[in-house]
DNA sequence: GCTACACTCTGTATTAATTACAGGGTAAAG
DNA sequence: CTTTACCCTGTAATTAATACAGAGTGTAGC
């Protein structure tokens, strides 16, 4: 189903396009969360758009915080190795996380933006004010 | 500000509550995100509620795909070494930030949703749905 | 005071995730 | 046909976190 059809990125190309760095790329199929792309006569790498989407997917789960493993499970599902009440299962689980991430960042935000609006008056934020990032 | 008043916690206390392995705490020092605590006659850490305050924030920060190098730079906001400007400049830097990845746990959260949501006939979701994941 | 147990200390080693480098091959523009 | 810009592989170094080994401390019960 996500079967590569053309080879349409050599590794440098989809470094560019996917923002993750050209070795990462390699480490990634070494570790088993890219597959290992078909290779030209001369033994590049030949990659399609689905590389470039798993790839960007995996680039932006690890900024929102979720290791390589983490990752993997997440994709165990697109590679459809689960039954369907299991692929329900670790779903809900995941929103569970993502839900509770949520609420941190937005908690985190608060804190900042009440930093930046006390410094508006060109007064420093008193103690109280940045104490509350970390009470969070 | 943040000074520590009291002798409130050991080494493995503080790993207890705020959920940071006791190893990474000493790491944390090192690295000078948590600052040395003081001793005790036998050369004991001495830990105050500041210090599980300061470790917790930098525990969820880390879970919310911080590096360690942001959130040094988030503390540093904490810590007074900035003018009042460049804390506000830091702040609202850091929200767009939040606000990005906000953005990006949301749309996950949709598609992880909308694949629980189509197991939930028993059927395994359609390669549309899954796809999605890989979309966002 | 002793003995045992759970904890602490330090320094070093390992793992995970990533990135950098060295030494060489390939494609293709001029 | 040479120069430039890629690509390949294997290995080394970085960053973030943990694990381990060998020794000291504190205290509860004898």
């Amino acid at each position: 189903m996500t079967a590569s059809r053309k080879c349409e990125y050599t590794r440098g190309k989809l470094a560019k396009e996917s923002g993750v760095n050209l070795e990462t790329i390699r480490f990634y199929e070494k570790i088993g969360l890219m597959p290992d792309p078909p290779r030209s006569a001369a033994g590049y790498r030949c990659y399609s758009i689905d590389h470039l989407k798993r790839l960007t997917f995996i680039r932006r789960s690890r900024e929102l915080g979720f290791t390589n493993n983490e990752v993997g499970g997440l994709l165990e599902m697109v590679d459809g190795s689960y039954a369907c009440d299991e692929i329900k299962q670790i779903a809900l689980e995941n929103v569970k996380l993502i839900i509770k991430k949520v609420l941190d960042l937005k908690k985190m935000q608060q804190a900042l933006e009440s930093m930046a609006a006390e410094c508006s008056g060109g007064v420093t934020p008193d103690c109280a004010i940045i104490d509350r990032l970390l009470e969070t």
